[in-house]
RNA sequence: GGACAGGUGGCCGAGUGGUUAAAGGCAGCAGACUGUAAAUCUGCCCGCGCAAGCGUACGCUGGUUCGAAUCCAGCCCUGUCCA
């Protein structure tokens, strides 16, 4: 069984979320006999959060379901700064009007996902501007200055690679990891969080506030990672044609989420599974094990439930409703994108253009040249096409197998 | 402030006066095969236009030339080294 005794590390072990661990036992052995606090930061640097974020807040759930208290961190301080991880380029600044709309649009996330009540295990949701903004220039570099030698800083992977890649590298970014770890240091002091998560990518920044803390205040805390979520065909996790898989419905319709896990890679299906769900682990595995054209079921199990946790049960069963009809029966779901045209009609380059499933026109007629559009199962070859539905009826527009769409008048 | 190198389509990267809407690769889309999967093969891949065609595009601005991504000048940006 599990070298770990505390549910919170079992949980997170099995469910394949465990990466590195700054002090397995010790923290083992805290989670063990007491509600620890932990948190994950998060930068509200666009209007909702993508499945490449889904990773970490699985980890506040599987806190929180193993009896302790989430912290959601909003990076709204930071993300004034920028984290250089992972990017060639410097991040464009944000406004203050921008990340507040921002962080308003990624809380209903959280809140569907967290639960956030007044008990102990209740979730919080704080914004690190609270104290960042409040903090002096000189004072910073006085108190948390002496704890980092250059030296170290020019070693982390964040910096080192854009270094290597002859990237510029400004100083507010090289100051990130120094604003990160000063939030682990006020958690632990305010509110007693005694754990930091986060991805791999992370653990830098991660060992640098655990080792603020324990210098500025000589308080023992905790570091996990998750490892990074690769796609068995390289790709990277939460981009798509169309961008990234967004948590929000007003960045990506539900039904091009769940039809988004629906197309998981055979490989990724129980890893997914185990990530993204709750669903038992006797009950993934007689999932994974399926074969053939069998493992569809198990595609469509991961769909239902992450989009049922993302966006609701209502969402998630329509979202199916509508791939079933779509595909299997041959007819059209309700859920699917819709087009009015009007009573003038439109032409079918067009209407694809219009409805999204092509960039452009000339895309558009590409694609019809290519005999890759029909129109109630019947191929069409002209651009030039009316699409002009009688009224109150409805037309299906296809582009390829899998995009789909009515038009109506 | 100085010297050198560089800035090309979503990304990487060729191209040093016309045949260049710009090689090649990656990513992407579609077709075939399938299982709404993968792999493979094929086609497509700046915009507008039914089309002939037109318009934009190689950091920015101006110039040379019949013709410029390519030559010249100034500027902006990046890197490396020097001060």
């Amino acid at each position: 069984m599990s070298k770990y005794t505390s549910d919170l590390l079992r949980l997170l072990e099995e469910r394949g979320h465990l990466h590195q661990i700054t002090d397995p036992e010790a923290l083992d052995a805290l989670a063990a006999k007491q509600v620890v606090t932990g948190y994950v930061g998060f930068d509200p640097t666009a209007p909702s959060l993508h499945i490449g974020n889904l990773a970490s807040i699985m980890l506040l759930k599987r806190l929180q379901d193993a009896g302790h208290r989430p912290i959601v961190i909003m990076g709204g301080g930071t993300a004034k700064v920028g984290d250089p991880s992972g990017r060639d380029e410097t991040r464009q600044m944000l406004t203050e009007e921008k990340l507040a709309s921002n962080i308003a649009g990624i809380q209903g996330t959280f809140e569907r996902i967290l639960r956030f009540d007044d008990s102990e295990t209740g979730a919080l949701l704080i914004n690190n501007d609270d104290w960042l903004s409040k903090l002096g220039y000189v004072e910073l570099l006085r108190d948390v200055g002496p704890h980092f030698t250059i030296n170290r800083m020019l070693t982390f992977d964040s910096v080192k690679l854009r270094l290597d890649r002859e990237q510029p590298l400004t100083f507010i970014e090289f100051n990130y990891m120094i604003m990160q770890a000063y939030d682990y240091l006020v958690l632990a002091r305010e509110y007693n969080c005694q754990l930091q998560m986060g991805g791999s990518d992370q653990w830098g920044n991660i060992v640098n506030g655990i080792e603020l803390a324990r210098r500025i205040d000589g308080k023992e805390v905790y570091g996990v990672t998750a490892p990074l979520i690769t796609r068995s065909d390289g790709q990277k996790m939460g981009k798509s044609v169309s961008g990234a898989i967004w948590l929000n419905e007003d960045q990506l319709p539900a039904y091009d989420f769940w039809q988004y896990w629906r197309n998981t890679d055979d490989r990724d299906v129980g890893h997914f599974l185990r990530i993204f769900t709750d669903i038992p682990l006797e009950e993934i595995a007689r999932l994974e094990a399926l074969e053939g054209a069998e493992i569809n079921e198990a595609k469509i199990v991961l769909a239902n439930a992450v989009t049922a946790m993302v966006r609701g049960d209502e969402a998630a069963k329509a979202a199916e409703a509508t791939a079933k009809e779509t595909f299997a029966g041959g007819g059209a779901g309700e859920d699917l994108p819709t087009l009015a045209v009007g009573n003038e009609g439109m032409r079918v380059a067009a209407a694809l253009t219009a409805i999204g499933f092509t960039a452009s026109n000339g895309e558009a007629k590409r694609k019809i040249a290519e005999g890759a559009v029909k129109l109630d199962d019947a191929a069409v070859n002209d651009p030039g096409f009316l699409l002009l539905p009688s009224q109150g009826t409805q037309l299906r527009l296809s582009l390829g197998k899998k995009k789909h769409g009515l038009v109506t008048r």
